[in-house]
DNA sequence: TTTTGTACTTGACATGCTGTAAAGCTGCTT
DNA sequence: AAGCAGCTTTACAGCATGTCAAGTACAAAA
């Protein structure tokens, strides 16, 4: 038994070994080889290229425990927690995370389906953000003169992959780093929580 | 005479247009077609697809007049005025840049030397910070409590592409809000200028 | 035990892209 | 008239995605 659904994690998990290393030069064929399975097999379960990294994506949250660390975020004890935990999710996640982003990147300009697929996970995360934004607001501890809207689309801008990429990859940012200054970056920015809090 | 870089502008132009209104999709062949030139024309012009895009930045920066931008820059009259004509420059040339940036992003994976010519540009640009935040630290305007270092860093993400791209194009931020929000954001989290100082 | 169906393999093919090569054409220069 | 530069046409090799058809291995059902 099990064997349904074997080849398919191990096609995953090839993949996902392969463009962490290769970046965008993971080919189907060199998955399927890295496999140990015919490329034909690929397309057996997954419709096309871009199905297989839609499929790598969720693979990665559910390896990872995402939906534990997003539930973390919306039941921390305040607005600012809960802010705090997600910058610690993009951390923590974003390594793993990137690679697939790149070659995500890179084919989502051409396919509508990939491009949508990684819309709703921006959503998602947009979602996430107006709702920390919501509880700040509602304890008090949004900026008065901020308009909310605002402070949501900075909150997601800032905690994008791509402001971890610049940071962390390009600029050579520790992970630590990279918390402490975005952290205080925004609880600067969109809060009117004291600085001192948080040493 | 003038009959030498016809050609090439020619092909330049038809790249632009076409990689501003296909994206990725802008192939050699349609390129070619779309400047009435073979697709050998091409490789007579330009070694090969990276070298078409790093010329067609290139091309772009010059038809803006982006040296003159830059002078406008270095020669503002203060630090605080250096950073948001840096801003300024952001907001209405990103607009323009932003499709071939695209282009370049689903390449430069693959290609080290358009990933080379990439990094050149975003070290341009790091220079520029650096001297910016030079100067605000020469004229007491850096936040005391801040490594200047880090402030590079900020002020070289925030005032990034990649983050006028999260706003603008996928917030639907407006030039003018970009632009004064992002005012903000730095002026308050890399300098310790008032905020009244910009109504 | 035979049948049947599922999962996978093998091999071939169409299409589209990049980059290289060779040969021919045109018009300007000398 | 000869030479040269710039461009065209045609052809090719290589690699990628995605589709198709036929064959194999194996396990459950008859």
């Amino acid at each position: 038994m099990s064997s349904t659904k074997d080849t398919r994690v191990k096609i995953l998990s090839a993949a996902l070994a392969l463009i962490r290393r290769r970046g965008a030069g993971a080919s189907l064929g060199r998955i399927a080889r890295a496999a140990r399975v015919s490329r034909q097999a690929i397309y057996l379960h997954f419709a096309d290229r871009a199905d297989l990294l839609t499929a790598l994506v969720r693979f990665v949250d559910e390896k990872r425990g995402l939906p534990d660390k997003l539930r973390e975020i919306r039941e921390a004890s305040s607005g600012v927690a809960a802010l705090r935990a997600m910058v610690a999710l993009q951390a923590t996640d974003n390594p793993i995370l990137w690679p697939i982003a790149r070659a995500f990147d890179a084919v989502r300009r051409d396919d509508p389906a990939v491009e949508r697929s990684w819309q709703d996970r921006l959503d998602d995360r947009l979602q996430g953000c107006r709702a920390i934004v919501a509880r700040l607001q509602a304890e008090n501890s949004l900026r008065a003169d901020l308009d909310p809207g605002v402070a949501v689309d900075l909150l997601w801008t800032i905690t994008s992959l791509r402001m971890w990429e610049d940071l962390v990859v390009q600029r050579g940012w520790s992970a630590e780093t990279f918390q402490d200054h975005v952290n205080r970056l925004l609880l600067e920015s969109i809060t009117n929580v004291p600085l001192g809090s948080w040493a």
